[in-house]
DNA sequence: CCTTATTTATACCGAAAGGTACATAAATTA
DNA sequence: TAATTTATGTACCTTTCGGTATAAATAAGG
C-alpha cells in the first residue's frame, strides 16, 4: 500500500515517540499541536495525514507507551514465581521507570489526562480504562498466588490489588514532585511492609 | 474602605466557593474564565476587579479549599493522642472528603494542576508546595510520636510520612476513577496494615 | 443636586487553540 | 514524457482563550 506518490520524509515511529514524550511531559491538553508538530519534526498537515487527529495521535502515543514502558514490567510480574516477589518487583520496575533521568518523570497513564475540560472527557476515560487494566493485571497475579497455594483462599485480592494500584499511582505524583529513586524505593518498601498483615498463608492440610 | 461607589451585587465568599468547586472539578487549565464567571454568577470584569487574575483567583480558591477541607482534618491529626490512631484518622477523614457526594471527588491540591503547559508552571509549583506541606504535617506528627515515647528513636519519620503521603495522593486518583468510600476505606486499612512492620516501639528502660 | 468613586454589563482585543485549503514537490504508472 | 498519486510547506480558517476599554448604573460626600 501507498507505493505510489511522494514518499514521506519522516519516520512515523520516531515521530510518534517524540509525540509520546511531549504528551508524557505536558499531558494531553498541555501539549499543543504546534508543539507536537515541532518536536516531531513535521508540519501539522503531515501530522494529520499520518495520525488523524490530536486525540488519535494521543491514543497511539499511549499504545506506544504501554508497549515501551509497560510490557516488560508486566512480563516480570508474571515471570517472578513467588507472588510477594512479583509484586515487589512490579513496584520496583515501575518506580525505576518513573525516575529514569532520560524520560519525563512518573507514569504517563496516570498523569497525562487526570482532569480537564469537559470536551476531553473521552480521553480521560480512555486513560482511566488503562489504569483499571493495570489494577486487573495485579489482581490476576494475586489470584494466581491463591491458585498456586501461596495465599489463603479467603485472601481479598481485590483490596490488595487496589492498595498496590493506589501506591503506584501515588508514586507517579511523588516522582513528578521531584522524589528521587531512592525515596521511591523506600516508599515501595514501606508498602511491602504490610504484606504479611494483608495476606495469610493457607492452612496446612495436616491441621484441622 | 470602599464605602463610596456602587456596592457590589455579589458575595465574594460565595463566588469564591463556586470558583473553587469548578477548579476542583476541572483543574486550573480546564476551568475557563467564561465558565468561572458563569458559575460565580458574575461577569468577567467583576471577577477581575474582585480577584485580580485567573491565577490569583485560583490561589484564593486553594486557600479556601485548605481552610474548608484541610483545616479540620489537620486538627484531628493533632487531637488524636496516639500516633497510629492519628494517622488512621487522618486517612479516614481525607478519604471521606474525597468521596463526599456533594463535592468533586479526590483532593483539589493533588488533582487541579499536576501537569500542563509551561506557562502555568508557577501554578503547579504552588500546589506542589502545598503537597509538600501536607507531608511535613504528617512527618511532624510522627516525630511527636517519637518525642512522646510511642515510637523508637530510630524511627524513620521521613519515609513513613512519604509512604502515607503517597497513599493519600493515590487515593485521590482512585476517587476520581470512581472508587467508593468503602473501597477507599479498605485501601486505607491495607495501608495501616504495614504500621507495625514500619515502626518499632521503643525499648523499655529496664532493658539493656 | 452635583461631583466623585466604584461596580455593572456589553462588547471587544490580540494571541493561541485545533484543524484545513491549496499549491508545489516528488515519487510511480502508463 | 504525460498522467496520477501522495506528501510537503505556507498560509489561512473558526473558535476560544485570558484579559480589558468603555459607558451606564448606583452609591456616598459635599
Amino acid at each position: 500500500m501507498s507505493l505510489r506518490g511522494r514518499p514521506r520524509a519522516f519516520d512515523p515511529d520516531l515521530a510518534l515517540r517524540s509525540a509520546m514524550n511531549l504528551f508524557w511531559e505536558r499531558g494531553y491538553e498541555g501539549a499543543t499541536l504546534t508543539d507536537l508538530a515541532a518536536v516531531m519534526g513535521i508540519n501539522k498537515p503531515s501530522l494529520y495525514a499520518a495520525f488523524g487527529s490530536k486525540e488519535a495521535l494521543f491514543r497511539q502515543a499511549v499504545s506506544l507507551y504501554d508497549k515501551a514502558e509497560g510490557r516488560g514490567i508486566e512480563l516480570a510480574l508474571h515471570a517472578e514465581p513467588r507472588v510477594r516477589d512479583a509484586i515487589a518487583k512490579f513496584l520496583q520496575l515501575n518506580l525505576a521507570s518513573y525516575t529514569d533521568p532520560d524520560k519525563p518523570s512518573g507514569c504517563m497513564i496516570v498523569l497525562a489526562a487526570m482532569i480537564g475540560s469537559p470536551e476531553n472527557a473521552g480521553t480521560r476515560d480512555y486513560l482511566a480504562a488503562q489504569r483499571a487494566e493495570t489494577r486487573n493485571v495485579l489482581r490476576q497475579r494475586l489470584e494466581r498466588g491463591v491458585a498456586e497455594g501461596e495465599l489463603a483462599e479467603e485472601t481479598d485480592c481485590n483490596v490488595i490489588a487496589d492498595f498496590y494500584t493506589t501506591v503506584l499511582q501515588g508514586l507517579s505524583i511523588q516522582a513528578r514532585d521531584g522524589a528521587t529513586r531512592e525515596q521511591l524505593r523506600a516508599i515501595a518498601q514501606a508498602a511491602m511492609a504490610g504484606w504479611e498483615s494483608m495476606t495469610t498463608e493457607p492452612a496446612t492440610h495436616s491441621e484441622a
